[in-house]
DNA sequence: GTGGTCTAGACCACT
DNA sequence: GTGGTCTAGACCACC
């Protein structure tokens, strides 16, 4: 599963515990449904080899997922997509989960007095370099 | 200095440390010239009430500051922003202050398969509400 | 705290968990009444000393418990019991909590041949040494 | 022999591992008498097809009952239990092997703060409800 | 191969 | 003092 080595991505510099970041990723993966029930999703090893994290660090965020029902262990398997999980949820729901990090960078851009439009500006540049047209 | 009771908004449900926050809060505030060379900022006491935080959690980030020469100490008076600091950084340097929160805003878009165009509207209606127009 | 080196007791040859022990006996004192919303438990490293075991074993058992709302954090302070937390439950429902070993023990009993009339003897002698009388 | 579909039973909910489970449950077995020497048990694929368990955990329990003496292996046959080993024990000594599930009960009835006289009442019922009179 | 549990021990954030 | 995060690495249970 040498092609999911970029399956999560991290950022080790921010004060964001790694196992939250991990978590919240899998979360909105799943909430706009780009990963769907039964899917597998990679194993603790070849996670923490990719991120170059330790073992239990992947782990800890993967358990976190299964107590709250969005992930499934299965005894000497690969963990997947719990079956009966809250399905994706509709595109209002998931721009609400938006909001937060967007009330963070208007709170930023007045605090640096960057006017809107240039604020919008840019984040119309990033959002179109990022993963390309959606 | 009772009007400064909102001088910082914190988050404490986040992951973020409050001194932290209170650093980088402070330091765009000087980035954009909102803050100038003698200005007194409001106590220890004063914010930590406001604030509802241990004091000397905004006691070590006035001593970040301090010792980043962003604030200066004088013994039995209010501290204030520094004679000789960085003065404010012109406009292109501070939208680039801005951008790793876009960044991060635009991922989460992507994860949660928002369009660019609603998350950039959603962006939009924050700037206008936030603190009015600059 | 020296009086509470006692707090938990562990059974470090079973195939249960340590963590999962502590767990479920802090549920069971909640689900009793004997610890109520707001008191404070001992803190990891006190358990983990008089227990002889390492400060993360215990810590794993008090996140899941907070995550699950019995325990509540306090930055920097010791961890107490949640104000809002399903109150102590009535003698029924606790009754019910000891159904699963005790039906373990039936299991057993009848595997082992023993005749019901010497199990019941034998719980009797134990529960009348064990805390004394209830 | 697929009237030994029950041969065994299993918690598969437990975190106490299978393979234990079914070595615990012989061990009783032999103990009470209710297997004796000479007596075949199920074949590995016969009792992981009726508890729908990987063959290899059947497997493993059986080996290490095996090692332990208790069960013989004979090539191209049913395993056996094993004529040279310790003959069913003793009343009082089996009596003794409930103790730990009991004292465990008991624990658990002083944390719900169950009465000993309303825990033994619910004992008795399970006890009579199991395996019916013995 | 899968995930889980635990230890020893460092360093961080906060009161 | 409090709890949290992470690493390095051992050993276990299961497929």
């Amino acid at each position: 599963m040498s092609s999911d080595s970029h399956f999560f991505q991290i950022n080790t510099g921010s004060t964001e515990p790694i196992y939250r970041q991990l978590v919240e990723q899998l979360r909105r993966r799943v909430a706009s449904g780009q990963l769907v029930a039964g899917q597998e999703i990679p194993s603790v090893r070849e996670v923490a080899q990719a991120l170059a994290v330790h073992p239990m660090t992947i782990s800890k965020a993967y358990s976190l997922l299964e107590a709250e029902g969005l992930l499934e262990r299965r005894r000497g398997l690969a963990m997947r997509v719990a079956a009966q999980h809250k399905r994706a949820q509709p595109a209002a729901d998931r721009l609400d989960l938006l909001r937060p990090t967007l009330e963070r960078a208007a709170a930023e851009a007045q605090q640096l007095e960057v006017p809107a439009q240039q604020a919008l500006h840019l984040f119309d540049q990033i959002l179109n370099q990022e993963g390309g047209a959606i």
